[in-house]
This record gives C-alpha cells, structure tokens and sequence, in this order.
DNA sequence: ACTCCGACGTTATACGTAAAACCCCGGACG
DNA sequence: CGTCCGGGGTTTTACGTATAACGTCGGAGT
C-alpha cells in the first residue's frame, strides 16, 4: 500500500554477468547454454556461473524466443476449467512441460458456450505447438490452418493432420460399465447422455449400443442433457415419468449427469440402487461426495495431459511422437446393485 | 499422421508487409500500432491494412516485448486447479486478461502439497505482473522479492508490498452462516475447519467464535481436516463418536468438508437436517449434486479473478489500483433446519 | 625454424519490432 | 525571394540473446 510505484527494477542483461566476470557477453552465453565443452576452461566457466548467481540473472525469454525462433510455450485447448477433469488435463500437462522449461497457456474453446474467437487472439501469438482436446470442426480447421505441430486428446480418429493422438479407451470403459450391468442382471437401460456432440461421446453411445444389440430383450431408451447436475435431473425425471414399465438402469456419459440422475430417481419416490442403478463417467470427486457413491469409470485425466504433452515436445524435437490408448477401469460402488425381480 | 515434418512456415513479419504494400517497415509499425494520426496519410493506412490482412501477419511478440520491454503477461497463483473455486478465479481473471490483449500463465502455488520451487522457474520468467491468492508467507516472500506488481487475492490485510488487496467479505458470510442457524434454534455447533492455515480459514474460525461468544448457552468444538471428501468424513466421524451430547449443527469450511460431513452423520446412523444440519462454503456445483442440498455461502469468484485482474492492469498502467470487499452471500438450502427440541 | 593445431576466447551479426531522429517538398509568410 | 513549417514519409537504432566467424598464443610435429 505505501509504495505506489517502484522505477522498474531493471534486470541484469548476460551483459551485466560478463562485465563482473570480466569476460565478453558471448562467453556468458556459451557457459549458461550448456555448450562450452573445449571452449572455455573450467574456471572462467565457474566465475561466469558465479556472477551469474550473485547479480540474480534470468536470461529475458522474448529475447531468446526471438533468436531462436521457438517460444518454449504451448497452447493447450479445453471446453473449460471448471470441468474437474480438464483441470487435471492441464496438471499434468503443466507438469511435464515445466520439467522442459516450456510454458503452457490455455485457451478455452469455443464449444456451445462462450463466444467463439480466433484462439490466437486472446492467447499468445507465438507458440510452439497445440494440444486440444476434442472440440468443433471448425475451430479445429483454424488450428490446422495455422501449421504449428497439432496434438489431440481424446479425439476422432478419422481427423487428419494431426501430429500425434492421445486418446483414452472410451469404448471399453463403456462395454465394462454394460457388462457389469448385465451381470447384475439389467435389461432395461436408459442412456442419459452429454448433449455436446464430441466424438468421446459418440463412442460412448455407440459402445452402449453395439453391446446391447447382441442382448435378447435389452431396450434402450437415450435422451441428452448438458454437463449440469439441475439439467440433468429435469432430463431423468422426464424419462422416468414416460409411461410403460421404468428403467432399471440408468447409464450416464459423466459423473455430474449421474449425480442428476440419482436425484431424479430419488424425487420420483424411487431408491438407488434398490429400485434403479445408476453409473457414471470419468470418476470425478463428485462420485465419491454423492451418496450413494457412484459405480464409475475412472479417468486417467493426468495421463492424459501428460502424455499429451510429452508427445508434442517429441514432435517439436524432431522425434517420432508417440501417441496411443490409455487403459481405463470400472470402479464399482454403490450406485449400481443386482436388478430387482420383476 | 500423414506428415511428419513440415518445414516450418515462415510467419511474414512486418518487412514484408512493408514490401507488399510499397513502404517501409517503420510505416507498417506506425499504423498497425495505431499511432499515426498526422504522420501517415489515409489511403497509406489503408494500403497497409490491407497487404497485412491479405498476408495473414501476426506480430512476433517476442520482438514486440523485446522493444517494449513488457511482457503483456500475468502470472496467477492458486493452490490447485482442481478446485473449482480457484478454476472460477482463473477464469474471471483470463476473460479480463483477454480483453486487454494480455495472457495468464499459471503457478500452482506450494501449499502444502506439491514441491515448493521458484514461481520463476516454471512459469516464463518474464512477467509484467502477479496475481496471488493467499499462500504460505516463506514464498510470499521471494514473489515480494522480485519488484514486480503483486495483487492479493483472499489474504491477510496486515501483509504488506501488496499493490492491491481483492478480498471476499468472508467474516460477513461466516456470520451470516451462524445467525442462520442461531435462528434456528442451533447451540451445540462443530466447527470442521481446514488444515490448510491460511488467513481466509483463519477468519472464518476467528468470526464463527466470535459470535458464539456472545451467545448464553452455546458450544463450539473445532476439528480440522484436509479438503478431501474421505477425510472429512472420518473427522466428523470421530468426532460424532465422541461421549457427550451430540452437536446439533456442523459448520464446515467447505463444502467439500460438508459433503464429507453429511456422510459422516449418516454413517452414525443419524439424518441430515433432521437431526443435524450442516452447512457449506463456496457453493461449488458440489452443493447442489448432494442430498440434501447444501446451505453454504456463495462466493463470486469469477469476480474476484476479474476484479484482481483488473486492479493488476490498472497498476501496470499507472493509475491507482482498487482493490476492496466483495460481498458474499448465504444461500439456504436443504442441509439446514430448526434444531430438534431436546 | 616454420607450420599447424587445439584450447580459449572475442567480435560481429541477426532475429522483428517500436520509435526517435532525420529528410524532402510544396506552400505560407515576412 | 528567402525562410519556416508541417504533412508524409524513411533511415537508423536499440532491445538481449545465441552462434558463426574470427583471432591469439603456446607447444608439438617435421
């Protein structure tokens, strides 16, 4: 409060450090970049480094950035944050990009919500590489446009120009969510399902369906509603109130859509699981604060950002990027129960 | 996966719209900048934002804060993502960034969990600003160091280097919690605190105690537990086992530690509100998933990121920062109700 | 004795932008 | 008729870094 504004404290140039180590600029350089071998001896390397220390020198990234030609930043493109899951994308992300001195800087895609702008508006201009999770066509069209090395996560397979894909085992997790339910002896499903229309979800209504088409008897009621626990109890409850005999199992594409579900249950005087079983998705925190707690799939969303963005470092470094399937796993807990006699 | 290696596409630069448009660099730079009035004729102007658009240039922004000497970037930092508090905050905050042409890079600040390395190490080391909500003192301290604008969110008014200081009325809030279920005939409270010792936990226990201290007749413990479902479950557990007569109310920090709370009552074989009412902090999408639904208070945080944000800019520019109060707000819901007579 | 070479540095340059300093030219003014 | 002025540009420079190109010097090889 008391100091309105300091005079701006310049910072030490590579300059700076030669001058108190008594050597030229470019030596300064040499010695911090790492590649001196047979050009500078020990010792001077030594009195470089520890002027270096003393005087508190941070080389100035926009001036490397401009030299080099690279920005050590990626763009990492998300529905939004507040998706638990696609905080935990940019974790890991984050994590293994600071382990290599890049940056990470996010942009907020355009999908449904939110206006949709050119990402290089209001993110930084100059980056490295992208990595973007499955989103609108269109925008992924401007993000191709543009050429810089394009990593996705959790996407269509039939998208092309794309340097490396990282996606995670969707269908699977959907065949364990219905085997398990059929185990338990369920036969009349119903899909509540995001209403965003993204391949991760796509596969998740047609792994439900592909399986069930092989079942004698299985029916399969499917209505949509957003990512919002409100919306989804109204869309439950419609679907409970719709006469003919009721579900007994209710598959949902995310663990907010089932927490709504299991509302929805409850308010038509119903219990979970006795009466109808209900499941998850991506095994958020919230599948373990509802109650009963949800029978989910468990997300390897770390993984996911991680591996993502140890593929785009490989593609900006010339190497061959390594992208592939992440194994999920069905964590089964109180939602879902053997399906009552009829 | 078709191509492996473009040859990196050349960006045009301001020379070749310079080219283009048959002037100089320095013209190119004078209009696109802005500042031509008198120095550049119209239809000039004009020729150059057409060749610019036509060639698709984009500033290097490298170059640009090489020149300029700032950054247009700020650093946010928050003790984690995944809560959706702090992911609200950064939005806030971004939206605003955005606005004004800046970017936000993220720290996940050392609180306890996570290594406790320089902001600067892993965040590009060039920053016109900070933004920080409340963190420990010891690193406090080293962003201090640095001289650079630093604008706290959420924190202790006695801290002292701060630019501006956005805070939520959180006493206000905590009374607003107590005199809600003094109203309802609530004398025997627990308080589920968090572990984490910052200054906006410090203010709830300091305002919850002093309102029961003017309260005849009323009874305050206090346990503590990490912000995680499962552990405020077994805190409230084991508090609820203790001799004596049961609580009739549990505040809670949270609403994680609500939720948490909720469960652990049930656990014991008791109801929710009906025995006892718990009430919440923050209103995360988390309150209205439970069941009952939790009476909490609502924090604006996508405010406090725009707000913190806003206070960051106008400093950089000179002006005075304001800071202030954000009001707060209780929101009454299901996990309350009157006290049952004893 | 002359060359050559490797160890140890230095000097010079380029990256793209913003802006200060300069330059030219046609008319207004004394 | 010489001078000044301002509109409409251009030339030049600096920002801090990485690195290519260039020196220097003492000793080993022939």
């Amino acid at each position: 409060m008391s100091s309105a504004r300091r005079p701006a404290p310049p910072r030490p140039t590579s300059r700076d450090v030669a001058r108190s180590a008594g050597v030229s600029q470019a030596t300064v350089s040499l010695v911090l970049g790492g590649k001196w071998r047979g050009r500078v001896s020990e010792t001077t390397a030594g009195r470089v480094r520890e002027s270096a220390r003393e005087l508190g020198y941070r080389p100035n990234l926009a001036a490397r950035s401009l030299r080099l030609g690279d920005t050590r930043t990626a763009l990492l493109v998300v529905p939004a944050l507040t998706n638990e899951f696609f905080a935990r994308v940019y974790t890991g992300a984050a994590a293994v990009a600071a382990e290599h001195g890049f940056g990470v800087v996010l942009y907020p895609s355009p999908d449904g919500t939110g206006p949709a702008r050119d990402p290089f508006a209001s993110a930084r201009a100059s980056l490295d590489g992208v990595i973007a999770s499955s989103m609108a066509s269109d925008a992924l069209g401007a993000l191709r446009g543009t050429g810089l090395p394009l990593v996705m996560l959790d996407s269509d397979p039939g998208d092309t120009g794309v340097a490396a894909r990282v996606n995670l085992d969707i269908a699977d997790g959907m065949r364990q969510v219905t085997g398990h339910l059929l185990d338990l002896g369920h036969r009349r499903f119903v899909h509540l399902a995001s209403a965003v229309d993204t391949w991760t979800f796509a596969v998740r209504a047609r792994a439900l369906g592909g399986v069930l088409a092989g079942v004698p008897g299985a029916t399969l009621r499917t209505v949509t509603a957003p990512l919002d626990v409100r919306a989804a109890t109204a869309a439950a409850e419609a679907v409970l109130a719709e006469p003919g005999p009721p579900p007994t199992a209710i598959v949902c594409d995310d663990d907010i859509l089932a927490a709504g579900a299991c509302k929805a249950v409850r308010r038509r005087g119903l219990r979970v699981p006795d009466d109808i079983s209900v499941t998850g998705f991506d095994d958020l925190a919230l599948a373990t604060a509802v109650e009963p707690e949800l029978t989910t799939v468990r997300l390897p969303a770390e993984q996911v950002g991680r591996r993502g963005m140890t593929a785009l470092l490989a593609v900006l470094d010339g190497r061959p990027a390594e992208g592939g399937d992440l194994p999920v796993r069905l964590v089964s807990r109180g939602s879902t129960a053997p399906a009552a006699r009829p």
